[in-house]
DNA sequence: AGTTTACTGCGCACGCTGTTCGCAGTACGG
DNA sequence: CCGTACTGCGAACAGCGTGCGCAGTAAACT
């Protein structure tokens, strides 16, 4: 049997007993858990316990874990609203993507979810209008804004992904590579076969500051919206 | 005990039988695995069967299930070569974009995993070298190198994230949402709340069109080089 | 050459996972 | 007030990653 989507299945049934739960307390409770110790520890059982409730309850509310998965994401997104448009489009592409970034980063686990279908939920169609808001001008044909929205919420992500799995490799690559295992940058370095990565990872400033994700999002965001900018009138 | 990372290990022994299996054998049953019936597939178990080999085997070679995903990253990264460089920034920039691109959409799983911590394999660091040369030149100083190259390659894996995730999901967003479930799309259109995302479900041609991530893809490409382009002299 | 040493292959076992099934209890529609 | 469509959930199943310990083997040292 083909279930719809989650957000077109009504909340509440028409008959049977009051649902104990609602779906945002699930999601919740998920993501609680999610935020503290990982999406390695998000399980049925244990989001089941979290709400006191019996494991298999869950698949009442939810067709499988990647459906628990999507309202992790929609609640996610919900953790903070768009920016309010200022009409400067550049301005407000701005807001959006620092916006969104913060909520990746408050929630490590977001970026690497398996993703392996669009999540339609509320939250996140609001991020996608404010989006389409920000870029859509009078004159701008579909296509285009289409284009554009993607290139940038598309380079957040990446972003956001890169960011934390360097983050949570205790430091930056380079660091990594000098630090942890200087061996093994010797080896690349000495080995000749990199050179330009070489001169990376000795002359590079921004991996040892303290703020390097920050300016580094930052410099590459202006990267993007100049970019964007070329494509509009 | 800390081991260091698989790539500083000699593959073979001082003392010791010789081992039945290369790393590069293991990689590539493991990457056969996932590319014919997704990352799910691969287990320690079938990747071992796989290899005609006892299950806990495979941990005389590899340090526990994310060393085995090292192994594949690498090895698919090496399915592709960075294309020789012409001299002009902005055709290789696009040349290592396309050739990502390329190498990811062969091997979706490779977008989805869990990446939890850099990979630094040998044709991983090949890529990022073939980027960082195809940005570097002299003058350039290196952290504008480093924000240069993290935007593209970011805005590459975004991407083919994005359209992976579409792509299996059947059929274009606007397509799932219009066709799979109208009465959604419906709702959506029809509760006003999101104006922009309606005028692009309704207006934009690109969703239907058949070549759709190709157009996409180069299109916010340009985007960005352009972009890029203004960081430098 | 013989002994020591450090490895390899691997069966067993443990605790955990997602999910199916079937049954008892409940609240609403007619 | 009954029938019906739901809810909660315990039991069970197949599969997972992986630690442990033991037998076998090849190189190093004496």
């Amino acid at each position: 049997m083909d279930r719809p989507p989650i957000w077109l299945r009504p909340e509440r049934a028409a008959r049977g007993p009051r649902p104990a739960h609602s779906r945002d307390e699930i999601a919740a409770a998920a993501v609680r858990v999610a935020d503290a110790e990982g999406l390695a520890a998000v399980s049925m059982r244990r989001v089941a316990t979290e709400l006191g409730t019996g494991t298999t309850s869950l698949y009442r509310y939810v067709d499988g874990k990647d459906e628990l998965f999507d309202l992790m994401v929609d609640r996610a997104m919900g953790d903070g609203r768009p920016p309010v448009p200022t009409g400067n489009w550049r301005v407000d592409l701005a807001a959006v993507a620092h916006a969104q970034r913060a909520i990746m980063l408050r929630h490590p686990w977001l970026v690497r979810l398996p993703a392996t279908r669009p999540v339609l939920g509320p939250n996140t169609l609001a991020w996608l209008e404010a989006t389409y808001a920000a870029v859509d001008v009078p004159g701008l044909d579909a296509d285009e804004v289409l284009a554009q929205a993607a290139t940038l919420l598309t380079f957040v992500r990446g972003h956001a992904l890169e960011e934390l799995t360097e983050r949570e490799a205790g430091s930056t690559m380079a660091d990594w590579l000098t630090k942890q295992s200087q061996r093994y940058a010797e080896q690349v370095i000495g080995s000749g076969v990199y050179p330009h990565l070489s001169r990376m990872m000795i002359e590079a400033e921004t991996p040892h500051a303290a703020d390097r994700f920050d300016r580094l999002f930052a410099r590459s965001l202006e990267h993007v919206l100049t970019g964007l900018a070329a494509g509009r009138g």
